[in-house]
DNA sequence: AACACGTGGAG
DNA sequence: TCTCCAAGTGT
């Protein structure tokens, strides 16, 4: 849940996941559908479904007993270096570094590393491994990551109260932000949608997304990304009518919404729509009351386009 | 190696 | 409003 996500935005999450899945069992016996709505609006899904993949390997292949070698514990769905790490020094006191964000910045500027190349990650790592080699290895890691995130921040420091403020080469040359440096982000696209409200009597059309990919799993209003400057209300009548093999009526617009993602931004503008039969439901698609939509998992996106249209309320 | 992958906090 | 970035991992 930590992965990229900051503290205090997983706590609620995290207690809600330990109340209704408190063991290893209760959440490899679980449908993935159940989870992914417990993991609703927490972002990165695939990392909800990788944990799934875990779990149930541990039930299949480990005897339900969650792996205490780094090697096996890695070889988990979702397990990279800094988890298994973390897992291995905090939780079994094996001296083995878990460097995320945090640790790397702050270790980069006590080297005075600018440029976090393979090379000079390699340094990092060792220096670090000497320090839990030293023994205590869950708290070292543990307080690396904390004056990370307190004192020894990307864009604000403390030095005055940084345990290494007498040895830091970064401190010493009197330019911390300098280190490491910051790679330029290249500019993110924007995409326009077009999604379309579709009722008869009192439910609404929703399908699922793939089980792969973005916003893998999770349930959304029927849409299509609209390219160069072409009409949004054609796009819908010909790219649904075809998907539902019926014809679609499309009605006024009801309003727009706009949301950014990591890699793209992304305009919605929703339409009222009507479909001129009832066709047959495919896999991941359903008709579901206003009052049961929270049974089913939604990305934020799709949620502004029911905050457009009040569907709780009709 | 580079890019995909969500959302919200903070300045 | 905009930009950066957060307890990274998979492909």
């Amino acid at each position: 849940m930590l992965q990229q996500t900051q503290v205090e935005t997983v706590i609620p999450y995290y207690e809600r996941w330990l109340n209704k899945y408190p063991t290893v069992n209760s959440v490899a016996s679980e449908k993935i559908d159940k989870l992914l709505k417990i993991w609703e609006g927490l972002g990165y899904y695939s990392r909800c479904r990788n944990f799934h993949e875990a779990t149930k390997e541990i039930i299949k292949s480990h005897n339900g007993v969650i792996p205490n070698q780094f090697g096996v514990f890695k070889s988990l769905k979702g397990v990279g270096n800094y988890i298994a790490g973390a897992v291995m020094s905090i939780a079994f006191n094996q001296p083995y570094v878990a460097i995320d964000g945090n640790q790397q910045r702050v270790i980069a500027r006590v080297l005075g590393i600018k440029n976090l190349t393979q090379r000079n990650r390699k340094r990092l790592s060792l220096y670090l491994s000497q320090l839990v080699n030293y023994g205590n290895s869950g708290d070292i890691n543990q307080a690396l990551m904390d004056l990370g995130s307190s004192i020894c921040k990307p864009r604000k420091v403390d030095c005055t109260h940084c345990p290494f403020r007498l040895t830091c080469k970064a401190h010493k040359f009197n330019d911390p932000l300098g280190y490491p440096i910051i790679i330029a982000k290249q500019k993110i696209p924007t995409k326009r949608f077009a999604a379309m409200l579709i009722r008869h009597k009192d439910n609404i059309f929703i399908n699922k997304r793939a089980e792969s990919g973005l916003l893998g799993g999770l349930w959304e209003l029927p849409n299509v990304e609209i390219h160069n400057g072409s009409k949004s209300k054609t796009l819908l009548k010909e790219k649904l009518g075809c998907r539902f093999g019926c014809e679609v009526k499309v009605g006024p617009k009801l309003g727009a919404i706009s949301h950014a993602f990591t890699h793209f931004k992304m305009n919605i503008d929703l339409f009222d729509g009507q479909l001129k039969i009832n066709p047959k439901l495919k896999t991941g698609e359903k008709w579901v009351a206003f009052s049961d939509i929270d049974q089913y998992a939604f990305s934020k996106a799709n949620h502004k386009l029911f905050e457009l249209v009040d569907v709780s309320n009709g």
